[in-house]
DNA sequence: TTTATATAGGACAAATATGATCCTATTTAT
DNA sequence: ATAAATAGGATCATATTTGTCCTATATAAA
């Protein structure tokens, strides 16, 4: 019942891009340097972003990826969704045909208020405010960028 | 992000025996029956159910198991962490050792109230809510109790 | 237009976690 | 004593997760 590796590391990814900013571009392999995420497996984990709509991949020469959602509109629960797919804490509430009384079952309650919960908290979090204060990871992207 | 067959079966197990009360015995074949849980399997997760003084096991003839903590002081969170462990729901919270700015990191405290919620819905819900009203599986242990 | 740089994306491999079963030992009611 | 029931170690099967490898493709710059 824990966030994945692929879901961490789109989290690290985003913190990265928020903090420098729509159309500024960061290189897969800066970014997988500053916020300590295996190369190839972000190239992975960028695929499913820009699928999702978040990030713009560029290729070539000077590529790498892009913000294309300003931050304020990028939320916790958007960014972790897009990699894990939605979020569903019990496989009751996924299959509901598994389930034999679905809509008035008392256990079946408890978990959609935990998931609502859980998605709501995520989501009223943006990566605005993730970046505004420090975090674990944001100092990298801060380094690298007084470096370029 | 999803809770485990073996805590689900935990659940089904800890519903069954809630509704037969305490005190008395319900063998593991007829509990797995009746919830849906592979037998053997079964066995291995009322150990840790008895570990964490849930419940009582019962060997030889007349065996089972056998319900030793009243349903109302019995939490949902408790069953469920005494299979799965405690809900941790990122690597950063189980292991700050991992993480260089644990304390004031944002993203941190967000996973934290995330936590914090889920654990007190799940912990705040006893069997004896649960039992008290219909769910997708009591129905079959009150068949159960009307056939013994 | 060529070359070098960078990512895409399919295939695949390794590690880990999960779900479940087999088998012998042990307990206990009768 | 015997039979019925669970314990618990070992083991297997499967699914998931976490990556890596390799060829193709896009593009900036000489």
């Amino acid at each position: 019942m824990r966030l994945t590796r692929a879901g961490e590391y789109a989290v690290r990814c985003m913190l990265y891009l928020s903090s420098l900013g729509i159309d500024k571009i960061g290189s897969r392999k800066d970014i997988a340097h500053a916020m300590d995420i295996p190369d190839q497996f972000l190239g992975k984990i960028a695929q499913q972003l820009a699928r999702a709509g978040f990030l713009e991949i560029i290729q070539g020469p000077k590529g790498g990826f892009r913000l294309v959602v300003p931050p304020e509109k990028l939320t916790l629960l958007g960014v972790v969704e897009a990699v894990i797919g939605e979020i569903y804490l019990n496989d009751c509430l996924l299959r509901p045909e598994t389930c034999y009384r679905t809509p008035d079952c008392t256990v079946h309650r408890v978990w959609e208020k935990a998931r609502r919960q859980l998605r709501q908290t995520l989501g009223e979090t943006t990566f605005r405010d993730l970046v505004a204060e420090p975090s674990c990871f944001n100092l990298y992207a801060t380094e690298q960028q007084q470096v370029n």
